[in-house]
DNA sequence: CTTACTTTGTGCATGTTGTCTCAACGATGT
DNA sequence: ACATCGTTGAGACAACATGCACAAAGTAAG
């Protein structure tokens, strides 16, 4: 598979696939292209998504439970251990085969089952509390689902997905684009 | 409210902040700072979140019904107007006010009630084809949560929200910081 | 009025990112 | 063995974003 072929996949141009494989190493044949099998691999391995993740999700709502069930997430090795509410009715019923915790026994399950990703899929207002908590209990990473930006030490890397914004970008968009015309 | 001030509210910095700003327009005032209310409310205008939108969901999943019930949504203007799905079973229910709609009648559905913007909520096989048919009935822009790269004419934006890139980016932080320790 | 203080908006210098171009290299065919 | 073709990897260059520093401008106090 050639440069440009892997471009037009991914709506790029050769010249940017190129310089960003290389970056990494020299994974192409010149004048024959890319492996695809390899090269895949090879980016596996380097992603770090080679192996499966042990994910804790706090939040036990509706975002939560799309998450959960979401079947991308297992195939691509992101294994639910524990699930998290401050609901009380909500605290000891399960989905599939995980029973939902208390916020209580957070750090111990923590530890117990070896987390090493946690999601926030809970309001704003509890979510800077769970991160420190996570933060101090030795998570690697947080996924964050609430619409705050969380104050986490640089050394604990936090991915924001906020849905508002992504909709606000849109119709900014929009809006330029009917300007321009 | 001085540049300082915004600039340690979205963690960025003064100078960023006030570049950024006065890409727009000139709000500030010197010596005093910008006044927080009508440099909100300008913003607003500027981005083109001054009114509300009309939206419709395609896709009654979990991800789907997560999305509808999100508070946040109807709050910021932005108000579902359509459900489809392609389940049959599901096609005649209803969520709150919203019956869901069969895809037979997208485009007549969307015309009559003027949809603005639409949200992908389906599986990636079936996603492309609903864009297209989206577009050609005058979408203004699509949110899409199928892990694929929709083609559509460029005056389309698209913003994307993958899950699993999302995860993915955080696995391969946490590796390179592992590795610089 | 004048002086001291605060804060913006912008020119400049620096670093990062994306694009273009081309020599090096491997494969293929004669 | 040799020439030709196709493709990579890297260096040069342009475009863009970021951070710094300062003049301009406005406030406040004596």
């Amino acid at each position: 598979m050639s440069s440009e072929e892997l471009a037009a996949w991914g709506q790029t141009t050769a010249a940017q696939v190129r310089k960003d494989l290389s970056h990494f190493g020299s994974f192409g044949k010149r004048g024959l292209g890319y492996q695809a099998g390899e090269l895949c691999e090879s980016l596996r391995t380097l992603l770090g998504i080679d192996r499966s993740w042990k994910v804790a999700l706090v939040g036990a709502g509706r975002i939560g439970l799309a998450l959960y069930e979401y079947p991308a997430f297992r195939s691509r090795g992101y294994d639910c251990v524990a699930i998290f509410d401050s609901d009380p009715e909500k605290i000891g019923t399960a989905w599939g085969d995980q029973s939902i915790c208390s916020l209580d026994v957070f750090e111990k399950v923590m530890e117990e089952r070896g987390v090493e990703l946690v999601i926030l899929a809970i309001p704003a207002d509890a979510a800077q509390e769970v991160a420190s908590r996570a933060v101090e209990a030795g998570v690697n990473g947080i996924l964050n689902f609430a619409p705050i930006r969380l104050n986490v030490p640089a050394e604990v890397p936090v991915e924001d997905v906020n849905l508002v914004i992504e909709l606000e970008a849109l119709s900014f968009q929009i809006k330029q684009r009917k300007q321009d015309v």
